[in-house]
DNA sequence: AATGATATCAACCGCGACCTT
DNA sequence: AAAGGTCGCGGTTGATATCAT
């Protein structure tokens, strides 16, 4: 409904923008914001639609972005991003703050995905197109039920868009109120968004006994009885895989992971939160207001509690794919494709991967996945571009 | 140098979500 | 609650640039 009606429709001038018009809309901007779009063309002496001007402005105009060659780190921010978040490209630009999304959108289908393909690798599921390393059907469900940890935050992530756009705007609109002139690209006003604290600890949390067949992994704060908490445990014939999704106090979604390696050489990564889950793993004394489902993994659970609510978990518009989290060396290798560039200032993200064969290598393999994913996110508020 | 193929990217289009009346 | 208005997003197109023959 409420459809605005078409440039051509009404008579409006379409194609590219001359320098003139250009100047217009921007001499009109700087003095008086965009306002009402629908309004500013007229106001701005253009015969251009308002979809058209947003369009100029946003993508091209706009003072606060950043043109030219992607570097190496953000090609690296979109392949990981878009493996977490699928081709939602305003939520991957919200953590290239400086790029636009049609811009990270056109960079990915002309470069990226090519690249991707070229290598063998799907670049919609971030998988390799011959499956060859999944090789049972037991890992291909695994890593369907590890999306669900994507979704979760990718749904947080979104939200966490939504949240820095409209800081944005508002940061943006006071600005031009105070002085129309003085608007310094890239600069706002308000607090950046929340960061992932608790992946940070998460990250840390990663470390190696000789405890048991299973690792785990966890924030370090899941001993926290009092937070809500989301909690996601799955096993199947192989050793436990658990993916915790704590809430902290602040309704920060916590997500812990706790892999569990096919060798025994991985051990354990434990943490004062580890009875939680061990007692559910090992029982059926589930939190109240969780929710289990069972597939091929023999077991899953998710507690909601506290503001975890299922609205702020739009999955249906998520576009994460199963497989991604399960193929962290192909980031890594494609980055590392010579042919392109010589990639070895990533090797933040690279180093640790070992390729992406299976084997013991293969939960660490994820772990390293998430962790320069989350990474990646924590270290890009909005007003604290990483690039 | 001419021509065709391919790559690039700005801009458009249609849809859905959100807001206002 | 329903209808209309506006905005933003993602997919796609088409003009231009570059490369290959």
């Amino acid at each position: 409904m409420g459809r605005s009606p078409c440039c051509d429709k009404i008579g409006l001038k379409k194609g590219p923008w001359t320098p003139e018009e250009d100047q217009k809309l921007l001499a009109y901007i700087e003095e008086h914001g965009h306002g009402s779009w629908r309004n500013l063309p007229a106001k701005a002496g253009l015969q251009r639609c308002g979809k058209s001007c947003r369009l100029r402005w946003t993508n091209y105009l706009r003072p606060d972005i950043k043109r030219g060659k992607f570097s190496l780190q953000e090609e690296q921010a979109i392949i990981q991003l878009h493996a977490l978040l699928g081709n939602r490209w305003s939520a991957i630009a919200t953590h290239l703050p400086k790029r636009t999304d049609n811009e990270i959108k056109n960079y990915w289908n002309t470069h990226l995905k090519k690249r991707l393909t070229k290598m063998g690798i799907d670049p919609v599921t971030h998988k390799p197109r011959n499956d060859a390393l999944l090789s049972s059907e037991g890992q291909s469900k695994n890593a369907a039920n590890i999306s669900h940890m994507a979704q979760w935050e990718s749904a947080r992530l979104e939200a966490e868009a939504r949240l820095v756009r409209e800081s944005k705007l508002r940061s943006h609109s006071f600005q031009q109120q105070l002085s129309p002139q003085s608007y310094i690209p890239g600069t706002t006003s308000v607090h950046p968004p929340r960061s992932f604290d608790a992946l940070k600890a998460w990250n840390g949390g990663w470390s190696k006994s000789s405890e048991g067949n299973g690792g785990t992994l966890s924030t370090g704060i899941g001993g926290d009885l009092e937070s809500p908490t989301s909690t996601l445990t799955f096993s199947e014939n192989a050793p436990p895989i658990m993916i915790s999704a704590n809430m902290g106090e602040n309704s920060v979604p916590l997500i812990e992971f706790v892999g569990t390696s096919g060798s025994s050489e991985t051990g354990i990564i434990k943490d004062e939160s580890e009875h939680d889950w061990k007692g559910m793993a090992n029982s059926n004394h589930l939190p109240e207001n969780s929710v289990s489902f069972s597939s091929d993994f023999q077991d899953m659970t998710i507690s909601m509690e506290g503001t975890w609510s299922p609205e702020s978990l739009r999955t249906n518009s998520s576009h994460v794919h199963a497989g991604n989290v399960m193929e962290e060396g192909f980031t890594s290798l494609l980055l590392s494709d010579s042919t392109e560039q010589n990639l070895s200032e990533s090797g933040k993200h690279s180093e640790n991967s070992g390729g992406s064969g299976g084997g013991s290598g293969y939960y660490e393999d994820n772990k390293n996945y998430w962790n320069s994913i989350f990474n990646l996110v924590n270290s890009s508020p909005a007003n604290s571009p990483m690039f």
